[in-house]
RNA sequence: GCGGAAGUGGCGGAAUUGGCAGACGCGCCAGCCUUAGGAGCUGGUGGCCGAAAGGCCGUAGGGGUUCGAGUCCCUUCUUCCGCACCA
């Protein structure tokens, strides 16, 4: 397309900013104030596609406005660098993960650089560098000595074939992702945990503070995935067995009456002497271990079909004395609560589904306040809502809310239970089998035990040059030049840990690395963290408003605790933008829909490319890429660089004070209308840098300006050269934050000696945004029938009037009765009708 | 299954507080200009009726509150995202 030329533009324009130093944050800098701006950090996969220059590019307009506003800006990148694929790409085509990961790096860097963010690069951080990961095992240390990492048995999912621990990615419909029918088994093994359970009140208490900042749908979300609830526990005997009781869990003790059942997960401590002699246990156990063997993902696991099996055992009721059978049901989650629940059909619905497939009873327990009384005969869902208790010994008549007090206060003095809180939230697993991540830095000693590695041995580097064939136990073990070391208590031979951690380790507290990235005797400074801390703006993928942004929280406390911070919350605010959509789903490598950032660029310019992503949708929602809808975007510039073209020669010259006061008295019809939608237009864009980050809407009001300059042709007629140059000016600064590129060569064109990031925002007059007369419109009973221009301070009545006046209006009012007459001032008048 | 969102023209979207539904852009139609057009300029463009003036209908479906509802309430449906080892 033919237009001006954005290449070179481009090009100039990212040399100039780079000589001057423009993006540089200064440490510790008190004459202004300072401004931390973050994208989330991306995995190096390649490609660099459009879902990250959206992002991106919304940061950067953010960032550029804030320093044009005074700011002191930290607006840093960095390369999440550990990670499965890097390990899957050295499988499949031998490069070593390193190698890999570099040119990655290298050509994202690239696009980042032809695109023209502006990121502090001196700041750039590498999570697979040891700089970098030996800190990561630094706070591990620091989380073991203070008791918060600890080993326990956990379930990972397991390939019989490839004989290698599976990630939940890997595991397809249960099935292994390389062999598409051998079923995913589920395997114990012993790995490190971080207690993040210890931080679930601190979590939820910080969302407060939160509130305002955050969207509060991420909040609820964390909310909800911390789980706070309170409930009970109620200790169900063994029918003619003195082993201790079952326990189990549940939030709704009100409904112990309904029990049919007592339900136990596959993994329940107590299963293998419940079974035993049993007659036919040995089938059970098979069973047992079916349900056991199975993918550990919460999707895989929730919709499976509930299936289950009577053990030949029973427990008794507490409250009811009553004999209910004890069954296995693969719903049951270990991990969660007891292990163990009560089976109460008619008031829970994976209990009424289990209970119809088996033919357990359903006895209401709970009549609902509000409809007519239930029937268990008639019922064909539960009914989960609170209620009254029927049918429940002394507790019948009691509301739920009195039931549920009442009933663990009875257990504990019974001796048989107690009210407990409880959360849904689970310890942090970070142990991987993998190689291409942070080796845990840990000795086995036969001698001295778990011993964590001195601080004076870190990093505990990862060797180069393992052994990767996606099978078998951890890389690392198969490299016995790491594995094998001295203890450093005893100092006689010892083992290290093989696995690695999780990637969210790294990614949990890299922003305070930006503060201070080159620093090798901490992980950073304390005061340059208290300068820059806490993040102004967050900005991410909602994908990420569970794990990473409650781990990153979790960190935070933590280092409060360790005194390294003074904040108990690390991010302010936080902007959740929406995903890349081509043709209706996710843009993503594997979906093979990807649009490459650099070919868009060579085509159409990046500032093109930056207009169409913000002007495309709103930030925080899914945007749907369209070829033509970027070529609009490339034809409004070149129409924009087009008509400051046209007349940046003959305003070139013109000294213009831009605080100078303008006044609307001495000024052409013209000029007033070209300084008002000027004004107007900034007004309404200052707000939305300042609010929604509506960024769609500012462009399209420069749009409608730069149209309305444009319908005032001929400007050398009727306009002076410095209000023109004033109109101009605005608009190319106007633009600067979306579009800085050509914003810069149309001020500079226009005869500016400094560039736009040298210059401040400009401040709207709120006097010369005003209209002369405002329209208001009339209706007759809600439908709108005519519009009347008045003056601006014109009294109700008076508007009522006038309105009542105009001729359409008094037409077809003529005859009928008047009801009633709502005035709203400045805005409409509607007459209600008979 | 649990948790969180979103449904407005042919398309992306606008309507900050309950007050002109469809700004702005894409596409499409007509015209101008041009050697040419995948360039530029001008005008039109939710549906139905109408020559026009104008009227009626219209924001996923159904119900409600209100002088007035895309916006608030109830309900149904559909789509998308997350679910702890992808990052």
């Amino acid at each position: 397309m033919a237009g001006y030329d954005s290449q070179a533009i481009e090009a100039k324009w990212q040399r100039i900013w780079q000589e001057q130093h423009a993006f540089d944050a200064v440490n510790g800098d008190t004459s202004r104030p300072k401004y931390y701006l973050l994208e989330m950090l991306p995995y190096p996969s390649g490609t660099l596609h459009m879902g990250h220059m959206r992002n991106y590019t919304i940061g950067d307009a953010v960032a550029r406005y804030k320093r044009m506003c005074g700011y002191n800006v930290l607006h840093p990148i960095g390369w999440d660098a550990f990670g499965l694929p890097a390990e899957n790409a050295a499988i499949k085509r031998g490069i070593p993960p390193r190698e890999w990961t570099n040119a990655n790096i290298e050509q994202m860097k690239a696009v980042c650089r032809r695109f023209g963010f502006s990121y502090d690069w001196r700041r750039e951080i590498s999570t697979c560098e040891p700089e970098y990961y030996r800190w990561n095992q630094w706070f591990f240390l620091r989380m073991l000595e203070r008791g918060l990492a600890y080993r326990k048995q956990s379930r990972v999912n397991w390939c019989p074939e490839c004989k290698t621990v599976l990630a939940n990615e890997q595991v397809i419909d249960g099935f292994c992702w390389q062999h598409e029918n051998t079923p995913v088994e589920s395997k114990e093994i012993e790995q490190w945990f971080l207690r993040i359970t210890q931080y679930a009140d601190a979590l939820l208490d910080g969302i407060a503070e939160l509130a305002g900042g955050w969207p509060d749908r991420v909040l609820v979300m964390q909310q909800n995935w911390i789980g706070k609830s309170r409930g009970a526990r109620v200790r169900f005997a063994i029918s003619g067995m003195t082993t201790s009781p079952i326990e189990v869990f549940t939030t709704r003790v009100d409904t112990v009456y309904g029990v049919s059942a007592v339900l136990l997960s596959a993994s329940h401590a107590a299963l293998p002497e419940l079974l035993a002699g049993i007659p036919g246990s040995s089938g059970m156990e098979k069973q047992v271990k079916a349900m056991q063997s199975r993918s550990v993902k919460a999707a895989d696991v929730a919709t499976a079909e509930k299936e289950g099996f009577f053990t030949g055992r029973f427990a008794l009721n507490p409250f009811s004395g009553e004999r209910v059978p004890i069954w296995v049901a693969n719903f049951v989650l270990a991990e969660y609560g007891t292990g163990a629940v009560m089976c109460v059909p008619a008031h829970d619905q994976r209990d009424f589904e289990f209970a119809k497939k088996y033919n357990l009873p359903v006895k209401v327990v709970i009549q609902p306040l509000h409809g007519g009384p239930l029937r268990a005969d008639r019922m064909s869902e539960a009914s989960t809502e609170y209620g009254r208790l029927v049918d429940s010994g002394q507790y019948t008549d009691l509301t739920s809310e009195q039931a549920i007090e009442k009933m663990a206060g009875d257990a504990a003095e019974g001796g048989f239970g107690k009210g407990e809180t409880t959360y849904r939230l689970k310890d942090w697993g970070i142990s991987r089998q993998r190689y291409w991540g942070t080796p845990i830095p840990v000795i086995y000693c036969k001698n001295d035990g778990i011993i964590g590695v001195p601080d004076n041995q870190l990093p505990v580097r990862l060797p180069e040059g393992a052994k990767l064939t996606g099978q078998g136990q951890s890389p690392l073990a198969n490299v016995p030049e790491f594995v094998n070391t001295i203890c450093p208590k005893c100092g006689g031979a010892a083992e290290r840990e093989t696995d690695t951690m999780d990637t969210f380790m790294d990614s949990s507290w890299y922003f305070y690395r930006y503060t201070d990235p080159h620093n090798d005797q901490a992980p950073f400074s304390k005061a340059n963290a208290a300068y820059w801390f806490p993040i102004d703006q967050y900005i991410g993928g909602v994908e990420h408003a569970i794990l990473h942004l409650i781990y990153s929280r979790f960190f935070c406390k933590v280092m409060n605790d360790m005194r390294l911070v003074d904040h108990r919350e690390p991010v302010k605010r936080l902007f959740s933008q929406g995903m890349v959509l081509k043709d209706g789903v996710k843009m993503s490598k594997s979906k093979g829909n990807l649009v490459g950032a650099i070919e868009m660029a060579d085509k159409y310019g990046c500032d093109t490319g930056r207009l169409y992503t913000l002007f495309a949708a709103p930030p925080e929602k899914d945007l749907e890429w369209s070829e033509q809808g970027i070529e609009g975007a490339a034809r409004f510039l070149n129409r924009v660089y087009r008509l400051i073209e046209k007349h940046a020669g003959s305003v070139r010259g013109i000294a213009v004070d831009w605080n100078a006061r303008i006044a609307f008295g001495d000024a052409s019809a013209k000029e007033k209308l070209l300084i008002r939608k000027t004004h107007q237009t900034l007004k309404r864009v200052t707000n939305d840098f300042e609010g929604r980050w509506h960024f769609n809407t500012s462009i399209a009001l420069v749009m409608e300006l730069v149209n309305e300059i444009h319908a005032q042709e001929p400007l050398d007629q009727g306009v002076s050269p410095a209000i023109l140059k004033q109109v101009l000016g605005i608009t190319a600064l106007m633009l600067y934050p979306m579009t800085p590129h050509i914003a810069e060569e149309l001020w500079e064109m226009l005869g500016n000696p400094r560039t736009i990031s040298q210059e401040k925002w400009p401040a709207y007059r709120e006097d010369l945004t005003r209209e002369e007369q405002i329209e208001v419109i009339i209706q007759i009973n809600g439908r709108l029938r005519g519009k009347i221009l008045v003056d601006e301070d014109l009294a109700e009545d008076e508007t009522k009037e006038q309105a009542q006046g105009d001729a359409r209006i008094a037409a077809l009012i003529a005859g009928k009765k008047i009801v009633k007459v709502v005035v709203v001032p400045k805005k409409l008048v509607n007459i209600v009708l008979q």
